[in-house]
DNA sequence: AAATGAAACGTTTTT
DNA sequence: CGTTTCATTT
């Protein structure tokens, strides 16, 4: 039983009754016990396992819960429980009335977004003013679809930066296009996955839950808010805590959690104090910081752990790479098992130069965030081949592949998609397998510039015959998208080693069978060839042959990485989504893990160590103006220092060598009351 | 419209 | 430092 393992005030939690619930647990307190607690509890009060929602910041937060509960109950029973991010559930429950929709890449839609922007014309209306980048104005939009419920965006661009009133019209016109787009081609992005299922709820369908559950509940955003609202559940339990608030920057709203029982007359509030994780000196360090912030809830730590605790110690050094040095030749002494160990950090940027330094020492290090990962190159053409394979209304997709054939760029691109399509009679599916060659002409007639005079309209077609010498497959043989005038000899056998690629796979289900076709494809050999020459490429323009041996190393080495993704993937749709959703909760290997604070959310380790304590970078002061503020950065020092369980050292060094920084100590080390010095905390303090 | 070469830039965090 | 964006050429 496994409420039987839980404290009073866990228990009592647990076992609330139904209603609104919120439960107010610092960090180390057994929050997940108590959720997995309070679930047992309910399939214990007779509520079917498909009448829980559970819902997490993270899909492997989900996971790990559900695994814990599968443990105490039977699988099957735990796997019925709806159980993943705000994202994931979204996705799950539209794609069941819309099974059309297209997920994108976030950095995907920006290109979209930036296409659109880019026909605008600013500087005619207004010299004097510059107009917000495509991609702040991206970010910005994004930013205000995750807090803003009622004003439309020009409206609320207005308010916000009324300085830029000559320009909110066209913003508006902007993002409305793009949506307008987006609608047109089927994509949808992380945002969409909420704002579509929240109109789905409001038109159409109904779900019914008995209790929902939300995990981190500090992070919750507006429009997160609004969603819980409009599955209006008869029995809510919402557990966070107000100081690990980090996600202002996605428009996480502080506030839910603070008026939560103003907001339901009948909420309970439930209070965790135990704290079963750190000693006692680490969390009488983060609570010395953590009071400099305004209390909602008032909040006093217990300490449970009563072993002679070891100090938090400050280290300090010279120069940066000194102390990423120093501090992993002291990770190497200190430690038993590097599984153990995390180095924190505020930026990413620190972690480079971490990571050098441990491999230096041999010691293996794991850094969370498939970010380069899904950015390379190779990797983005294996999963746009995919894409486009799963589902050949990714426009995008095709074009991505496409711009790989010599000659051919965006623009043509575009043309063949288009031409693909016509003859498959609005497929471009068919247009590859069975193209109509009874169609003359595939291309729409265009206005082209003739200003420019460069190019003559596609009146005059090529002939098809010029490339019987190929030995093209038959389905492309024929096909009268060759008659493009684009196309030469190497681009048609592009396009022949694509379709034979897509007879191939067209069948293929299975993820892992899926992927090993398109890295053994031509086409996929062809375009590694492409990249690995260009990386090897010399000043005088020669291919330096061990650079380009290192990159199809290395380009190999991504490959066989993806192919153990698809591992526990039966289905190409999901297994693609899942990358999509999930793409940057992969980590590999063991080793020291090097995280970022964000990243570090919810994990625990032995010894902690928290990098580049230097005011500018941890505190980030440059975001203030962007609407970060100094106790968001305060809260972001609190997750780091409650991470540790035994030992923790922080740590700061005086300059950048290299980049030729002075640097302060940390604002934080003077709360922490780890340095004293009274001028310089003054003068910090008084910055803010 | 695409390819090539030059210059700039940029480092906050996540689904 | 490597990538991304810009400008120039074909």
């Amino acid at each position: 039983m496994p409420l039987s393992l839980l404290n009073e005030e866990q228990l009592g939690a647990a076992t609330a009754r139904f209603g609104h619930n919120i439960v107010i647990a610092s960090a180390g307190t057994g929050k997940t016990s108590t959720i997995v607690g309070r679930i047992a509890h309910l399939l214990n009060s007779n509520v079917a396992p498909e009448e829980i929602l559970l819902l997490t910041f993270t899909n492997k937060a989900a996971a790990e819960m559900i695994s814990r509960l599968s443990t105490l109950f039977s699988q099957k029973i735990a796997s019925k429980i709806e159980a993943g991010t705000f994202h994931a559930i979204c996705y799950k429950l539209l794609k069941r009335h819309n099974p059309a929709i297209l997920l994108k890449q976030p950095t995907e839609l920006k290109t979209l977004f930036r296409s659109i922007y880019e026909k605008r014309e600013f500087k005619k209306l207004h010299y004097e003013m510059t107009e917000y980048s495509a991609n702040f104005l991206y970010d910005t939009y994004s930013f205000y679809q995750n807090t803003e419920l009622e004003l439309c965006f020009g409206d609320w661009m207005y308010n916000n930066r009324p300085d830029h009133e000559c320009f909110c019209d066209i913003y508006e016109d902007i993002a409305k296009e793009y949506e307008r787009m987006k609608d047109r081609y089927g994509y949808i992005n992380f945002n969409d996955l909420l704002i579509k299922t929240k109109e789905l709820l409001n038109k159409e369908i109904f779900v019914n839950f008995k209790e929902v559950l939300v995990d981190e509940y500090q992070d919750t955003n507006s429009l997160q808010g609004s969603l819980l609202d409009k599955i209006e559940p008869s029995s809510l339990f919402c557990v966070g805590d107000y100081d690990q608030s980090i996600y202002a920057f996605n428009g996480a709203n502080i506030n839910l959690i603070g008026s939560f029982s103003k907001k339901f007359a009948d909420a309970s509030v439930f209070t965790l104090k135990k704290n079963y994780r750190s000693t006692g000196l680490i969390l009488s360090l983060a609570d010395r910081v953590i009071k400099f912030n305004d209390r909602i809830y008032p909040k006093e730590l217990e300490v449970v752990r009563k072993d002679k605790p070891e100090r938090p110690a400050l280290l300090e050094f010279d120069e940066l790479f000194e102390q990423y040095r120093s501090v992993s030749l002291k990770i190497k002494r200190n430690t038993i098992n590097y599984d153990d160990v995390a180095v924190i950090f505020r930026n990413n940027s620190s972690a480079d130069g971490m990571e050098a330094s441990l491999r230096e020492l041999g010691i293996s290090c794991k850094r969370k965030g498939g970010k380069s990962f899904f950015d390379a190159k190779e990797v983005k053409a294996l999963f746009d081949m995919y894409a486009f394979f799963v589902n050949p209304k990714d426009m995008m997709a095709f074009i991505h592949i496409f711009e790989y054939a010599k000659g051919i760029g965006s623009a043509t691109a575009k043309d063949i998609f288009e031409g693909l399509k016509r003859m498959g009679q609005g497929s471009a599916y068919w247009g590859i397998l069975k193209p109509d060659t009874s169609i003359k002409n595939p291309f729409e007639k265009r206005k082209v510039n003739y200003q420019l005079a460069l190019f003559d309209d596609f009146v005059d077609l090529e002939c098809v015959s010029k490339f019987a010498h190929l030995g093209l497959d038959e389905t492309v043989l024929e096909n009268p998208i060759l008659k493009h005038p684009k196309f030469t000899d190497e681009s048609a056998i592009f396009l022949n080693d694509f379709c034979i690629l897509y007879k191939k796979v067209n069948k293929i289900k299975e993820p892992l069978a899926m992927v090993e076709a398109i890295s053994d494809s031509n086409i996929y050999k062809y375009i590694i060839e492409m990249l690995s020459t260009s990386r090897a490429l010399k000043k005088d323009r020669s291919v330096d042959a061990d650079l380009k041996k290192k990159a199809l190393l290395n380009i190999e080495r991504r490959v066989i990485l993806i192919k153990k993704l698809t591992k526990n993937h039966t289905d190409n749709q999901r297994f693609l989504n899942a990358m999509i959703l999930g793409s940057s909760e992969l980590s590999k290997g063991d080793g020291v893990n090097l995280l970022t604070v964000h990243a570090s959310k919810g994990l625990e380790f032995k010894d902690v160590y928290i990098l580049d304590l230097m005011d500018g970078r941890f505190p980030n002061r440059k975001l203030a103006s962007k609407g970060g503020s100094i106790d968001e950065e305060r809260r972001l020092f609190y997750v780091a220092v409650t991470r540790a369980k035994d030992r923790l050292w922080l740590s700061y060094a005086k300059e950048d060598r290299i980049k030729k920084l002075k640097f302060q100590p940390s604002l934080f080390l003077y709360e922490a009351g780890l340095k004293r010095n009274n001028d310089e905390y003054v003068k910090l303090s008084k910055e803010k």
